[in-house]
RNA sequence: GGAGGGGUGCUCCGAAUGGUAAGGAACUAGUCUUGAAAACUAGCGCCCGAAAGGGCUUGUGGGUUCGAGUCCCACCCCCUCCGCCA
């Protein structure tokens, strides 16, 4: 959400903003109703002054007939008063609507786009000059791996080595159901173990655990409701289920007062995390890249409320999760995301893309994103900076989420007789140089 | 699911015969001090307003009333016990 007064002064930013992200919503109409929220305020603050002021008259009359008059006189301010209040009432509804459909500001440096299609690369790892070839895998022109063999899919390779079972994972849990098997299961576990390892213990970070099942509230802070309410899955109790951590971590810290000596507070989060996929019919349906139901490893940063505090978190989460990839060895690009392909409240947003050999293109792992203060303001949570209170700012990236990574994993390592390589990072927890045969 | 107890100002403690949120603590700034503590002064939630000023705020939403922290209804959350349970 946006300060008010900030749209109000800044409206033809605010219009530019939307128009960037593709997201509609009508600025005239949300002024023109604060305009009557406004007036109407007003007149509301003088009859209630009115009362106020009579309430002392009354309790202090002490001739019965003069408190009678007075009583009778506030009786009629009373029913307009009741008037006034229903029309606010009618007002404030839809003043918060259009309120909570006002995106976010997105960055100068944020292009023009339609789609993701039109996101656009700022680097490369390997780097395409070869530089950063020595600690990379064997790799030819552009920094992709180099296969002399046709590549299988990662949705071919899991099932060869009998790593997953998506027949039975549909018969069980439905369309995008899988069952992860064997050294599939052995991967996954490993991974964790290994961003585990890389987080847990890193200076700064609060190792946390968190609510995957959470109330209506925090979703309207972070953003996602009362927009993708398709996406995601309800209870009948009237509460979701998580796509990501950084719901119930943003929520963590809602309607509280933090101490600035206490900034930036960053977390490792972990949760399952539970996705309906609305609108992606048809799209990745096989194999385990796009599914219901998956784990994920989320950085959550508050900092300080200062663009630059923003800005710096940004790079550095981004960098943590690059620097796991490099890790793991495996090709990855980032792309800064277009307008269209951002959220209502990013700022800006980062994509990390893993490639993906059996499709030749990068895919998304890592989504890393600021806020400035659009979700602190939905959630209030604020800090004290001297005397006054601020809202603070809000960023995310994904540390690891599991499978996905284990597609790029499989397809990256794969050999020509269809064996895996396991990446070298990983092979005291999965306890073996190779998946396949002649091991 | 059942029974009982509870929720007061950014935070903590805590008062208020239906008459319009007392008082503390903490915090911020200042005075004093070599420095600190103490003491003292002011500030310390949100909205409208250039300001003066006004309004709102006792978990949330309704209702009764000239007037609700207080009375009534519904809901939320926390605690204790019972039941069920990995």
């Amino acid at each position: 959400m946006l300060d008010i007064k900030f749209i109000r002064d800044n409206k033809d930013v605010v219009i530019a903003g939307a128009k960037k992200k593709h997201i509609k919503v009508d600025i005239d109409r949300l002024l023109q109703v604060d305009d009557k929220r406004r007036a109407l305020q007003v007149s509301i603050d003088e009859k209630r002054a009115e009362q106020n002021n009579a309430s002392v008259a009354i309790a202090g009359a002490k001739d019965g007939a003069e408190k009678q008059g007075l009583i009778s006189r506030m009786q009629n301010v009373k029913e307009t008063l009741r008037l006034e209040e229903e029309s606010m009432q009618e007002i404030m509804k839809e003043w918060r609507d259009l309120m909570l459909q006002v995106p976010n500001v997105p960055d100068m440096t944020v292009s023009e786009g339609e789609s993701d299609a039109d996101n656009k690369e700022v680097r490369r790892w390997p780097d395409p000059s070869g530089s950063s070839r020595a600690e990379s895998r064997e790799v030819e022109d552009g920094g992709l791996p180099k296969f002399d063999f046709p590549t299988r899919s990662h949705t071919e390779l899991l099932l060869m080595h009998d790593m997953a079972d998506y027949e039975r994972g549909a018969k069980v849990a439905g369309f995008r159901g899988y069952f992860l098997k064997n050294d599939g299961a052995r991967l996954v576990w490993a991974l964790e173990r290994f961003v585990i390892e890389r987080f847990v213990n890193r200076e700064g970070f609060i190792p946390a655990i968190v609510p995957s099942l959470v109330r209506r509230e925090p979703f309207i802070g972070t953003g996602y409701l009362p927009q993708s309410e398709d996406d995601l899955y309800k209870t009948q109790d009237g509460d979701y289920l998580a796509g990501t951590a950084e719901v119930a971590t943003m929520g963590y810290y809602m309607d509280e007062v933090l101490d600035k000596k206490d900034l930036p507070i960053k977390f490792f989060s972990f949760s399952p995390c539970f996705r309906r996929e609305a609108g992606s019919h048809g799209k990745d349906t096989k194999g385990i890249f796009r599914i219901h139901e998956f784990l994920k490893y989320e950085q959550v940063v508050l900092c300080e409320a200062s663009h630059e505090e923003s800005v710096k978190h940004h790079e550095d989460l981004t960098k943590n999760s690059e620097e796991l990839l490099k890790e793991l060895k495996l090709p990855y690009r980032v792309v800064i995301n277009c307008g269209a392909d951002l959220g209502l409240g990013q700022v800006k947003k980062y994509d990390i893309e893993v490639w993906m050999p059996s499709e030749g293109k990068y895919r998304e792992t890592h989504s890393s994103s600021y806020f400035h203060d659009f979700q602190t303001r939905r959630l209030n949570i604020r800090y004290r900076d001297g005397e006054t209170l601020r809202y603070v700012h809000s960023l995310n990236n994904t540390a690891l989420a599991v499978p996905r990574i284990v597609t790029q994993i499989v397809e990256n390592y794969q050999n020509k007789d269809g064996s895996i390589t396991v990446p070298e990072v990983l092979r005291n927890y999965v306890g073996k140089e190779k998946i396949g045969k002649s091991n």
